[in-house]
DNA sequence: GAAAATATTGAACAGCGTTCAGAAATTGCA
DNA sequence: TGCAATTTCTGAACGCTGTTCAATATTTTC
């Protein structure tokens, strides 16, 4: 049918590869139009024949990212146990954000026009990191109410998350990128430790449910 | 002497002021240099009198802001047993930086010159964060290696630091507002009884000292 | 008080994302 | 196929940034 719709999709295809290779490597900030633009060797104003504006397509760029993400963090949690999951997928986290630094950081740098569906919606759409965290929550106290499961997955995933954050991003505050993943693996086990701890306590006044 | 020195030093203040002001009533990424020129009732070029450009002057805004929070943390440390200390000083983390949310917000956001001091590395200087919590870390454990120490306490103030981030600005990733100092009670409640957990292991085999 | 030294000023500049009148290409119809 | 109607593409121009610097005004010096 129509061979401009079909243009339009090849320039989608095209710009969207420039753009995750310009904020790759040189970080979402210093992304410009015209260097966008000259990437694929078209005039600026065919950008926004593609899409909306910038911001629309780093909604795609960023789409792209946390689906990745969801890929690397797929494979570790089936058949493990609540905690070794648990670990996993914080490890799992902090290793993506630091091979994909800028990518990544692209996906909370980025402020949303408004109304649209918050990236971190799709986030979680895509990677299912919140849903799988609640699952395995769920697995160490079954009897926990699933709003407030809900609310501690988030608690502990932005725990994890701005250890992360500061780490690769703030020399002073953050935890030397080195030692990352052991703080990292420190943090998530103290707060299983601890977890381990309150539900014994429960335990013994009422009836819980291991594991 | 200088009749012009106190002149720029008036000017200072009150671009300060001004700054200050539109960070606190609408956040620093709607800063404008042209903005504050009228604020002040002066010409654009002014500013760049009294200061080397913008991000200087939001510099000395964050100092300010840097020096507050120091102040709303300083009363609850002493006086109390490491562990309420720690919960203390983080409920009063994510208190400050909810009551002054963009101007907390603005120690974050903005993005150093470079080579300059972090405003991460003043915040330490200026709040006494870092060094009251390896403080209370350490008569926990006070076998532990120092430097460990420090690295912990920048994973746990990373972590609640994350919490508190993604609650005021990520609607769906972080926790809801109103539960944002019960799950910060959580987070450090759970971090603590997992610290106590290990170091009652860690006496176990060994002499460790209590508190 | 006039000349020299210094500071202030705001129009102008460079760089940004975005737009839109005119140019080009495609489509529709005989 | 030929030509008009329609649609799409194009890049100079727009509006908004932070910042500069020749011209102007002020202060200092003797």
């Amino acid at each position: 049918m129509g061979i401009r719709a079909d243009k339009r999709e090849a320039l989608r295809r095209q710009l969207k590869s420039a753009a995750r290779k310009r904020i790759a490597q040189h970080g979402l900030s210093s992304l410009r139009a015209r260097d966008l633009a000259s990437d694929v060797d078209r005039p600026v104003g065919s950008i926004y024949t593609a899409f909306k504006d910038l911001d629309d397509l780093i909604l795609h760029v960023n789409a792209d990212t946390m689906k990745e993400l969801g890929s690397a963090l797929s494979s570790p949690v089936e058949n493990k146990d609540s905690k070794s999951a648990i670990t996993a997928l914080s490890i799992g986290y902090a290793r993506f954000a630091t091979e994909n630094q800028n990518l990544w950081a692209a996906l909370f740098e980025h402020k949303m026009p408004d109304g649209g569906p918050s990236p971190a919606w799709v986030l979680n759409h895509h990677s299912g990191l919140l849903d799988r965290l609640v699952q395995a929550l769920r697995m160490m106290d079954p009897m926990a109410e699933p709003s407030l499961l809900e609310r501690r997955a988030k608690t502990y995933f932005t725990a994890v998350h701005g250890v992360v954050t500061m780490s690769l991003q703030n020399r002073f505050l953050g935890v030397p990128r080195e030692s990352l993943v052991e703080e990292i693996t420190a943090l998530v086990g103290v707060i299983l430790a601890g977890l381990d701890a309150s539900l014994v306590k429960k335990e013994q006044s009422g009836n819980g449910v291991k594991n």
